[in-house]
DNA sequence: CCTAAGAATTAGGTATACCTAAATTGGAGA
DNA sequence: TCTCCAATTTAGGTATACCTAATTCTTAGG
């Protein structure tokens, strides 16, 4: 019985395994290849398919798992996912909101604790919040039925070509790109000016109608969504 | 790797058998039998000789053991429990004052809580409760630096005399018996006039100047520690 | 159409933290 | 002192979730 099991009968764990393949799938939940489970989730491939293999074969499996043809979340499985990734984005906002963490650091605290909050204090924070819809990052966050709105944004590193746009949000998933972003003044929500640097493969941005320009890299323009607004 | 490690380094396993020696050591940290342990955990006695064996056996060990001589923590592992229980006892502050939880249900929250936060998650919610010295219960909260003030009280059960007390603390081990408790009104700080029932094991009380008397059986007197102000 | 590289799987291990069953041990009372 | 019994320890297993090494697929390019 040790490995830590969590509120809802999964362990720390498997709720990893899900919300990794709810990231990689897309909006449009394609099968995910065990490579890539691998990498993100710095495990072994033989790790992984060990695991799918058991999400699979449970009585309600979580997951649809096929020999060499990758996986997919079960109706289950991306309930459960949605749920793990309320309860992080929740955490996100409250730690921020309430607890006045620095924005680089929320996203490891709710990274542990998003598996260990009971119902009762996912309502609670909700409730101080308000029930938020969006997090500190600029992320959706779902509703405790499981819907998540979808905006449509892009990411900075596929702009082509120069115009104006509103943030849509910044990724947690590096701390040192997050604080780089932030330095720059760039927040969901906020107006951003860009232009492909010239001689580089990155972007020159201004934000707001502030008169410092930075000079952002393809690394952490990649972990900026946007929404164009002027052509 | 797989049994989640924590911050410092420690299983939640591990903190839970240094806490477990840490209260039943009492206050003179005397040495505690491995069928205690494992009654108190909930585990076979051979599982506790076998975690004991490896505290014990670390480079830096947790806890003195000693073959058929019981255990007693070592200054390490006070510390590291002294830390766990700061951590329990600051989250159930936090979970009551902040986040309106019901005092039955604090405990179980933070007894999971307890072993993930960060240290700034720690430190962050003693800014916001303005460091507390005391919980919900009535239980003092160590300092940052393991500091505890230990408070000269006495078990409601151990009464043999009536007397008027003041309420020190509520333990929070049995959720059946803290709703009781509550129910009376009995609260850290209210006054309680205390009368042995006639014919039973048990007492008659009356909280501060209400006129509501109740009758409180042996077993729920032995969690309720007090203070006496009148002879 | 065939082959080799990369992806995936299988086989066999490790550590943690439990368990049961079978010895030990040590102290209290005859 | 000795015996017996409860407490403790040892021995041998289980499940989770990892790992490496070896094998088997699949498919894209020649």
């Amino acid at each position: 019985m040790s490995p830590g099991r969590q509120t809802n009968g999964n362990t720390e764990s498997v709720d990893n395994y899900l919300k990794a393949i709810f990231y990689l799938g897309g909006p449009e939940e394609s099968r995910v290849t065990i490579k890539s489970l691998a990498d993100r989730l710095s495990v072994a491939p033989a790790s992984v398919t060990n695991m799918l293999q058991k999400l699979a074969a449970a009585p309600a499996p979580l997951v649809d798992y096929e020999r060499h043809g990758g996986v997919q979340l079960s109706g289950a499985g991306k309930r459960r996912a949605l749920e793990v990734v309320r309860h992080h984005r929740l955490i996100e906002t409250f730690l921020y909101e309430v607890l006045d963490y620095p924005l680089e650091e929320v996203h490891a605290e709710a990274e542990r604790l998003e598996h260990f909050i009971s119902e009762r204090f996912e309502e609670r924070i909700a409730a101080k919040l308000g029930h938020p819809k969006i997090d500190p990052h600029g992320h959706s966050i779902p509703t405790m039925e499981g819907e998540m709105t979808a905006r449509e944004s892009m990411v900075l590193a596929d702009v082509v070509e120069d115009g104006t746009f509103v943030i849509d949000s910044v990724s947690d998933r590096d701390v040192r790109h997050l604080r780089l972003i932030e330095a720059c003044g760039i927040t969901p929500g906020a107006r951003l000016r860009v232009r492909k640097s010239v001689g580089s493969q990155g972007y020159t941005v201004r934000v707001g109608r502030s008169a410092k320009v930075f000079d952002l890299t393809r690394d952490v323009a990649r972990d900026v969504r946007i929404v164009r607004i002027v052509k």
